[in-house]
DNA sequence: CCCGGTTACGCTTGTCGTAAAGATT
DNA sequence: AATCTTTACGACAAGCGTAACCGGG
């Protein structure tokens, strides 16, 4: 399993094809060819069905390390490289899930850290949340920021793509937001296992997502919380939008959700229980001890004292 | 970053010697002093400090991504090879943390899988907690029991070393270890943000881990939570016996700590705050849907029908 | 017959082992 | 001086590209 066979691999599975693979790579079809074909002999197995190429069930599985362990590798090797260049370009480029970014926190320490160093250059990317962690850990970013709903006590479960830091920045109640004149609008808090039966808005990547409902939930078992719509975006309002027009309940932090709710028609019903919050997260390269200098430290400064 | 270098980096790194690492590889050692020389080259850094042998800071920093890296690589490579030589040998080989190895859940299980399977091989492997998850990713173990402490809505905190199945097995309430004559001994429950400032023994291995304990108590700090004596063995009863000495306090599953306190002296006291559940989950490599044949799958029917 | 993947073959490059040289205690 | 790492060099294998060869629409 040489890493460069398996870039290919990916590669062609991506791409559905040897020869859009070998162009993308900068090799000729043939010796995409040839790494197929050392992979499979490596293996002993068909990995990819030809005409039409797409993976087979061992391709499939394949696939599903293979990224995780490229990222892996580019983190490693960026990581090193950050500790011999310490001292790096007077630039920051800050990542941070559609929740987290719009954290008062992240743009007061933005603030601050422009003005202490008024040359660097900043930027803020939005990214959904498994790139984030990723970002970081190879280096394209020079900080994270994520959030996600977990129990007071317990750390964000990040995937982890090597040795990063983190610091939590701070907490929020749970709310579920349902249509106003919906028979649950009124209540004045609501349990999640009372909720098991309704149907709710599956959305990944810009509220809580089901599973974890589901997993919390405790009463439901595993038919509990069956997603009615669909909303693969990352934009919370569009979401609270949906969930104000009836197509199903959802999750989200309480003074997001408060904010802007009642012109969307929607109502705001805090979470009592079980006992969740959703806690935005700092995500920084673990660094060796006393690198908090740059505008990288100065950001986790800022961020950490508030 | 090639594998087979950062393989040799590590067995270099491990055995503080060229030679002897080119001996455990099967290398000469000039073999190995070129692997070693290329991913300088490649990193553009000294990784190694020669006579004495020893990582640099860079080459530190290297160390801890080649493991988790060579573990997925080895684990990529045996799940993907799993997959194709579907029915393996009848033998069943379970690793077992300590704590999760005395649930009578798994001893009813395996007497069941051996009456189902009266020919296969069945073993139990106790392990400490990090190589449980591995052993299970590379296929050196056909199912893994972990214990750990958590949320009772929060999934444990596994090192993700690939696709795996889990399955929880059950829950403990926790309680606080101390001696039988401690001024806490006659409370009906304590919390944990009351105990910030006592002494406690740090056993990574057989109890709840400090840092745990820290990040679940609120209040203290840093600073709370301060180890007295640190216990590097597994067997938690030799920590309830240091306990019962007034060494420290421990936290441990209520149902085990109170089956053998009082023979060695001492009391245990339910924690009631914040609600944290010891845990334990089976861990299964991840197959594909209806796998559920042979020993393994025996195992994970009866231990998932308990 | 065309498009795309495979196979054959030659060249370059990389990698290992043997052996001599260099460095450090 | 002894031990351990590095360097030099030759043999061998691996990897890539060119080009010829299939196999399906």
């Amino acid at each position: 399993v040489d890493p460069h066979l398996l870039r290919t691999f990916v590669a062609v599975a991506r791409h559905g094809s040897f020869s859009a693979a070998a162009r993308a790579l900068g090799y000729t079809q043939s010796a995409v060819s040839q790494h197929i074909a050392a992979l499979e002999a490596d293996l002993r197995a068909p990995l990819l069905t030809r005409r039409p190429v797409a993976p087979t069930p061992a391709g499939a599985r394949l696939l599903e390390h293979a990224g995780p362990l490229l990222l892996r590798l580019e983190a490693a090797r960026a990581d090193v490289t950050r500790l011999i260049n310490a001292p790096r370009a007077a630039r920051l480029t800050v990542g941070a899930t559609p929740l987290a970014a719009r954290s008062a926190a992240l743009a007061r320490a933005l603030a601050e850290v422009r003005r202490a160093h008024p040359a660097a250059r900043v930027a803020v990317r939005m990214l959904p949340r498994g790139e984030v962690p990723a970002g970081v850990a190879t280096g394209r970013l020079d900080a994270g920021l994520v959030d996600g709903t977990v129990a007071p006590t317990d750390p964000l479960p990040l995937p982890d793509v090597g040795p990063v830091a983190t610091r939590p920045l701070g907490e929020q109640p749970l709310a579920v937001v349902v249509p106003r004149d919906h028979p649950l609008a009124r209540r004045p808090g609501l349990r999640l296992a009372d909720l098991a039966d309704a149907r709710w808005l599956d959305a990944p990547e810009a509220a809580v997502p089901l599973g974890r409902l589901r997993a919390a939930g405790g009463a439901g078992g595993p038919d509990g919380f069956r997603p009615a719509l669909r909303y693969e975006g990352t934009d919370p309002e569009v979401l609270l939008a949906l969930a104000a027009a009836g197509h199903g309940l959802t999750v989200l932090p309480l003074p997001f959700a408060a904010g802007v709710a009642t012109p969307l028609g929607a109502a705001v019903v805090p979470l009592t229980a079980p006992q969740l919050v959703h806690r935005t997260e700092l995500l920084l390269p673990a660094a060796g001890p006393g690198d908090e200098t740059g505008p990288a430290g100065a950001l986790a400064a800022v961020l950490t004292a508030a």
